[in-house]
DNA sequence: CTGGATGCAAACTCTTTGCACGGAG
DNA sequence: CTCCGTGCAAAGAGTTTGCATCCAG
């Protein structure tokens, strides 16, 4: 296994067992965010069974080594996704409950410069996320 | 009391009940989002004692009703705010927990008109929010 | 009076924790 | 061998629900 995250874990000293390969294997090959609870499904499609309290603490983890980050949409539970170089924002499909990445490059900073000043407030970070219809529920007939 | 929240439900036939004028009241005298929890800690200032059931039921009412607006943040507890006229955003000072609003009127339509034809997304709405430090909780020495 | 609103207890979802055991290095 | 990682059970926070009772209109 070649994954970036496996060699950095791997580096660190810590163990590669079957349940953190497969949690970290499941954020490599499904880029988008993801809660525990999916975590834990695809496991089970895959035959892999951990127990709950293992996937939430492989998951906190994996959030202190700073390879995943906590997305809190607006729904109840918390979603993960592998942290990335750029950042980014999410489209979500009220639809059919995809979540798409996009990417702004300068367009936004005006807002936040403009922030800044007018409330004399200290960026750290921000969220925008983008509810709506995906393209492809667009088409699809009314249910 | 004047309140149009109040006004409305009466027209609707709705109950005014202690409970529930007292809710309103809490949401239409601090502007701002506000948790389940915290409702329930200024009706105890307030000496009035609401079931916690109660409080949840009648929070779920004004959603439903179209008075109050659920609030995720990237918190676990859910918080909620009046329904105002004006699309706004929220700046939340992560040392003081303080959230303020802030309105941004045309400039972030370039984004969204970006997106929607970039990605095909049909838009029904958007969240921004933005994390850091406060005016004030700047100019605090650090403890 | 009467049905919407309430309190109480219990359940439910999502997540965390303590402890003894197990397996990766 | 040694601990880091695991499973199990139990607890914890936040929220919801069923049911009998209450009270605003």
């Amino acid at each position: 296994m070649q994954s970036i995250i496996v060699n950095k874990l791997k580096t660190k000293g810590y163990r590669l067992t079957v349940a953190r390969k497969a949690i970290i294997n499941i954020f490599e090959s499904n880029n988008k965010p993801i809660s525990a609870e999916q975590v834990n499904d695809i496991l089970i499609e895959d035959s892999i069974y951990i127990n709950k309290s293992t996937l939430y603490r492989e998951i906190d983890f994996l959030v202190i080594q700073n390879l995943l980050k906590p997305i809190q949409l607006q729904e109840k539970t918390k979603r993960y996704e592998l942290v990335h170089l750029h950042h980014h924002h999410h489209l979500i499909c009220q639809k059919c409950n995809k979540i798409e990445d996009f990417e702004i490059k300068n367009c936004i900073d005006d807002v936040l410069t403009k922030v800044t000043s007018d409330h004399n407030f200290l960026i750290s970070d921000h969220i925008l996320d983008i509810y709506g219809i995906c393209s492809q529920c667009q088409i699809k007939k009314e249910v």
